[in-house]
DNA sequence: GTCAGTGCAAACCCTTTGCAGAAAG
DNA sequence: CTTTCTGCAAAGGGTTTGCACTGAC
């Protein structure tokens, strides 16, 4: 991946402490990850970074505007979750353990969408699929 | 539909004033609908029906456990969705709008889920269509 | 008579906002 | 130098909870 510094510049987004350390933290790896604020604001709290969670929420803010993040359709009610993974795709939902997991989009056959009303246009469309263990 | 009366009866709901209330109001119609808390408790009041409104939180709840209503995979951030339609089926999200719409489960073919990991197993399967107006 | 349900208000939790100071360009 | 961002704390909004009272069975 590209570092962490030219991935804010192409993004626009101004170069911050708060904004390196954040997306150095989602996006070192590579990985697809899903992330709360709350995650974030410990990962880099354990790391001894100094961080208010406030600023966590408004960065990830930024990140999703910018189009670094997209947010999840938000399957556990209690707080929202991001996904550095901003393609198309779609996701298990183990609702036994909360745990999100990524379903490529090509794993799905959906060429055969229902259109809406005239209009409007379909702007994404997301799969959840919920399991339990058993 | 059944009545308020049998509907909660058969679900093995104690009959009460503010379940008979929100039932009447849910499925009056037998229509589809797709309402917030706060809608259920404005309308009731509106009626004139008085209720409190962490009553209508907790009723709904009772009504999601007993298999009467659904969560919808929240798509607004503010509000916590029920559904009257339990029965599997899909999501237009109209997001200039805010409104939902059902999309029957047959008119979308997902005859090739991929299958959860060893030791879980699929509970349901919601597609949210995302729409904006043009 | 017993136990669950209701009403009310207060508590809770996640998230946003206002403002003063700091930092980026 | 100007504008945006950060930190902090306080406010906001949806939802849940505790407790005394009522009502269902």
């Amino acid at each position: 991946m590209r570092d962490a510094h030219d991935l804010l510049e192409a993004a626009s987004l101004r170069i911050t402490q708060p904004r390196l350390q954040i997306a150095r933290l989602l996006f070192a790896d590579g990985m697809d990850r899903h992330v709360t604020a709350e995650q974030v604001f410990a990962q880099l709290t354990d790391n001894g970074v100094h961080i208010a969670l406030a600023t966590v929420y408004n960065t990830l803010g930024h990140f999703v505007e910018a189009g670094l993040l997209r947010p999840v359709n938000s399957p556990r009610s209690d707080a929202s979750i991001y996904d550095t993974n901003t393609t198309a795709h779609h996701h298990f939902l183990n609702e036994t353990s909360g745990e999100l997991t990524d379903i490529p989009a090509e794993a799905i056959p959906l060429d055969l969408l229902p259109q809406p009303e005239d209009g409007s246009a379909i702007v994404s469309c997301e799969l959840v699929i919920r399991t339990r263990e058993t």
